[in-house]
Parts: C-alpha cells; structure tokens; sequence
DNA sequence: TTCTGGCACTCGTGTATGCAGAGTGCCAAA
DNA sequence: TTTGGCACTCTGCATACACGAGTGCCAGAA
C-alpha cells in the first residue's frame, strides 16, 4: 500500500524537530504553545497541536499521560536522527583541544586512556573504547626466552604496540640453540602477518626440526595459537559514569541496570561490535540489543590507523541526547585516534 | 583528665553495638523499643533511652530530627570497629568458592579482574584492587627486540608476571652483536633485583662497552629507567559500581562524588595507599581524605606473593555498613591472592 | 482545503490540613 | 538505678482543593 508509511508534510517534520530539540534541551515534555514560541514556525499554536496528533498517529511522539506535552519516541529520534539533523562539526579550537590531548600519550594503554577521558569530558556521557582488534592487527615481534630449563616466556608484540605474554612449560630441556632456531623461523614466517593468519603460515614448521625438538617446537606454537585466538576476547576501556547521574529523575531503577551491563565487558563488546565498521552507527533505545540499555543511546563508531578500521569507540548515553553534537564529538575524535595510532 | 574520653559501661557499649547491628540492617533509625524487642537487654526502653541520651551525650549516636530513632555517627561506628566487633570469619563454602573461583586465572590481568568481581560480589559493595607494584617486583627478565636499524624494543618481565614495554629510537644503527652482548649483559645484572635497585645494579655497564656503542647503551638504559620509574605511576582495578544504586534514598547526591572519585585512579590510589601494610584499615565516612567519599567507608589491607605486601586492595561502601562480614571478606579474599601469586 | 481562535475538559503539581504512629524526654515511684 | 507513665514532637500518608499547562474538537475565516 502506498499509505503504509504515510508521507509527513515538510511542516510536521520541522514540528518533529523542534520537539526534539527543545525536549533534549529542557527534558521536559513539550507543548504547542512553547513550540511557537521558541521556533519561529509562523503558525498557530492550534496548527501544530494538529500536526502534533498526526505525528503521535504515527508513532513518532507521545504524550507520558493525557495534556501534558509531547515526548519524541525511539521512532521520533530515529526519524530525527535519520533525515532532520546534521552530524555537527567541531568547532576548530575544540579540534586543536582534542588534538593536543591525545598528542601527550606516550603508550598504546595510554592513548586508549586518554581518548576514552576525552570522549567522556567533550559528550558528558559514559564513553567506551576498544582496544585496537588483535585480528586486524599484525605480527611486529615473537619474543622467546628462557627463563629455566624447561620454562620458555613467549612475548607477542603487534604492530598496533600491543604486547601479549604467556608462560610455556615444555615437555623437555630446551636448548638455547634450538630456542633461537624456533625464534628465527617463527619470525621469519610470522612477522607482518595478520593475526588470524599466523597459524597457517607456521604449519609445516614442527617438521623442519630435529625429532627430539618436535614436542617442544609444537608446544610452544600451541601456546602462541592459543594467544592469538584467546586475546581476541578483545578489552575495554570506559569512562564518564558519573555523568549517569545526569539521567533522569526516577534514578534508581535507570541507572542500575546501566550500570550492571556497563560491567559486562561482555555486553559492551557486543553492543560496539554491532557498529558497521566505516560508517557512524546510531542504536535508539530499545534497538539495542541488551535490555538493561532499552533507556540508552549508543553512538559508535570504528577507528583505525590509516584506511582500515581496527576497533570501535563510542558513547552512551540517555536517549534523549544531543545526537548532532554527540555524533560531531565521537567522529571528531575516532579520527585523531587513527592519526594518532598511523604516526606511531 | 580522667573524664576526657568518658568510660561507658557495658550496658551503654551493649547498647551502641544493638544500634549499629540494627541500622545496618535496616537502613532506619533504631528507637529504644524496637532495641529491646530485638536483642535481650534485660532492661526496659526507658533504661534504653537513658543510655541513647548518654550515647548521645558522646557524640556515638545522634537523631535525624528529634522525635525519630538514634543513628550511628562516624564515631560511634569507629567505636563498634575497634572495640565491639570481631571480624567474621568465611564459612567454609565461601572459602572454597573464592579458592576455585581465583584458581580459573591464566594470567596477571585476569588474577585482577576475577579478585576484583570476586571481591565486590562477595561484599556487595564497590571492590578495588591495585595491580601488585612494580616498585616491589623483581626483574625477572630484560628483553630486547631489534625492529629497525635504529629502533629497539624493550620488555620487562617482572616476577610478579607484569610485562612493560617501550620502544627505543637510538641514535645509530645497533648492531646484533652489540644488541646480544647488551642484553646478556643487563640480564646478568638485573635479574632478581627490585626494580628500584635495577638503576644501581647496571651504572658501570656503559663503560664496559667500545665508545662507539656507548651513546647506544645510555638511551636504552635511559628508557628502561625510565619505564622503571614512570610506572610507579600504578594501576587499578575496579567493579561493581552497580551496588552504589543500593547507596542510600537520597540518591544523585550521595552517589555523583562518589562515582567521580572512582573515576580518579590517583584518588583511589592515595586511598588504597593511606592503608597501612600490614592490618586491615578500616577508615570511616569523615574519615577520608578525600571529601567526595565523606559518606562512605573503606575497608583495606595488603597482599602479597609470601610474607610481604605487594599492593593493596579493598572495597568502598556506605558508612552505615557490614563491617565483620565485610572485613572477613576483604582479608579472606587478599589471603588468597597472595596464594595464587606465590604459586605462580 | 487549510489554518485559526475559542472553549471545555483532563491531569499533574503544589499547598494546606488532619490523623496515626513512632519515638523521645522527663518525672515520680519502686 | 531502674521503671512505668505521660505529654510532646515530628514524620509519613492520605485527603482535599485550587491552579496551570496542555490537549481535542469545532465552527468560522482565509
């Protein structure tokens, strides 16, 4: 049917609009006097409970009970999201903040530190970033020393400065000679691979070693792909959870469940691993999947050092946010991130 | 004076300890009535009563207004600590739990990251673990990685299983050689020496080394001195932030400082750091040097690898909270740590 | 056909009032 | 020193009421 979505009039949106703004600004419900008012509409009060009815018609607002004013739904805000705002740019001196920022990390712990105190200051929301993906990363460095006679210390180190270690107990004596010989070869093979495909590119290499050696060399792979698959169980950095306290008046039960998933590295993966890698990803109340943040905005985006995308970061936040100024805020810093991450 | 800290008899401290037991389960202030109904005091409320107006008198109780039942002030929780309690002791299932519980652990992070949810889930409360300190550790391995002509990679592996890495521009091309030599030769030495005794051990060793190769050792010295000391800057870990929503009635204003205290790791390491190495601290509401966590308690003690305390650990909750079953939990749970980590 | 002004209606909020319950302080007697 | 009794105070809760904001609808104007 042709009505199944029914075309809104180029005034009902701007209504829509004005609705969320003004909501996000007060947070209080709006009513047609005060739309007036604030936006020069250049009609009546009367005109735009009209539109305001049509719009709750079709799901966009509702009113949280009969003659108060008008609350945008998730569809609203979709809607609003969608087709009626524009990502907002930061200003240039909040791009030279940022920048400047982020210059001063001397680590990889301590960029991800950093830009996630960043996020969480510049959107006073909570921010999460991900660690840059052991999967798109690429092997720098493996590292094997002896640390006892049948104790070898494995140390992976990527390209994106991320350093793993594992303790290898072997099943015999490890020769110092064949230790470097593994550590040779290894790198040889393995250095400028991608994680994932690390394990195909060291297959044959148990049978170049002496028989003898072949239960240690095998042991010692076996941690390695261990390492690899294990750590994509990738980590997390959060901050800005005070900035729940912000939420919403009836507390208690908003905040909780918030709280309890934003413990949930669990959740937080998933709910940044839903982002389309390139593009901004917005998830509107109850589109997200977990329950505990039906209440809760997710802005996120993937953030890479150069051309490709090796995690996400993103903010959340009530879903009465200021979406064009979270999006500028959460672009503006994924982008410095990756120059950041490309320079060192 | 004699009079100066007034003696109370029994009766009185018997009195204060049925407060303190009673508010904390409650959360509401105690009258005399409900006290002897409660707990077998043998006398009548009005014999209550005049022993409350004594408690009162000394500043170990007061009223929220009058007409209302008694609370316990800071002082008088500080009284209950010291002198009315004992420390509760974990049945022998929970002792089980936590031991298979820290037990799963495969490395240094998760060690923390199971105490730490370990710990706020057994206490119900706001748990913090610092990472074991580098300032205690030993060396237990120097490591260093050629990358470029010009670029060198340096890792530390302490005994404590925590890797640091650093990256060194050098001035010149290193060579292999040099690069083995170096590496033999600041293993010999900093093995097995605290991290604060490594800057000592290895002073002479550019003077071992041909002129040419001299600027070399100095910067990689330098930078390895460097990760030394600069990583004294230590870490925390933190979980169930989830359980402040269970804080108090009162709730925004109870629960934002504390959320931005947590949020400041060098709050929350000069907390952990006023603990004192051996005993349990215990420091109540005012207490605190830090203003945001007035209303609140921190319950500390160290742990360690053996007989020595490597780093601290501890919960946060209100005031007006478990203080037996809490304690019995925090040094349970450091005990076995400091297990896990000696066998490691 | 679309917009506008007017009007009656509905609710939520804030204030005042009254009442029951819990707890205290004090006092006189045991 | 303890106890029972009594008057007093304060909170919490419910009821009642007025006010204001906002709506929906309708008839008339553009």
């Amino acid at each position: 049917m042709a009505g199944e979505v029914r075309q809104l009039d180029d005034r009902k949106l701007a209504v829509l609009r004005a609705i969320v703004q003004d909501y996000v600004g007060t947070e209080e419900p709006v009513g047609s006097k005060a739309l007036v008012e604030r936006h020069n509409l250049g009609v009546s009060p009367a005109t735009v409970r009209n539109d305001m009815a049509a719009l709750e018609e079709e799901g966009y607002i509702h009113q949280p009970h009969t003659s108060a004013g008008r609350i945008p739904s998730d569809k609203g805000y979709r809607l609003f999201v969608d087709k009626l705002a524009e990502i907002k740019p930061m200003s240039a001196p909040e791009r030279r903040a940022i920048r400047h920022f982020l210059d001063g990390a001397v680590d990889l712990d301590d960029v991800v530190a950093r830009t996630v105190r960043l996020l969480a200051q510049l959107t006073r929301q909570v921010a999460v970033v991900q660690y840059p993906s052991l999967t798109r990363s690429t092997v720098r460095h493996i590292e094997l020393v002896a640390l006892a006679p049948a104790k070898v210390m494995l140390v992976l180190i990527t390209n994106t400065g991320r350093v793993e270690q594992r303790m290898v107990d072997c099943p015999g004596t490890v020769g110092e000679t064949v230790l470097a010989d593994l550590r040779a070869r290894i790198n040889a093979r393995a250095v400028g691979q991608r994680l994932p495909d690390v394990p195909a590119a060291l297959e044959e290499l148990p049978a170049m070693f002496e028989q003898v050696d072949r239960a240690t060399v095998s042991t010692v792979l076996a941690t390695l792909f261990e390492a690899l698959a294990e750590q994509n169980e990738e980590r997390i950095m959060l901050a800005g959870t005070a900035n729940l306290t912000r939420l919403g008046h009836d507390f208690p039960l908003t905040i909780q469940p918030v709280l309890e998933a934003l413990e949930e590295q669990v959740v937080l993966l998933r709910l940044l691993g839903e982002t389309t890698d390139a593009a901004m990803t917005v998830r509107i109340g109850r589109e997200n999947a977990y329950e505990g943040l039906n209440s809760t905005s997710v802005v996120s985006v993937g953030y890479g050092s150069g051309d490709e995308s090796v995690a996400k970061l993103g903010v959340i936040g009530p879903t009465r946010m200021d979406y064009p100024g979270t999006m500028g805020a959460v672009r503006a810093v994924a982008r410095y991130v990756g120059q950041i991450l490309a320079e060192s």
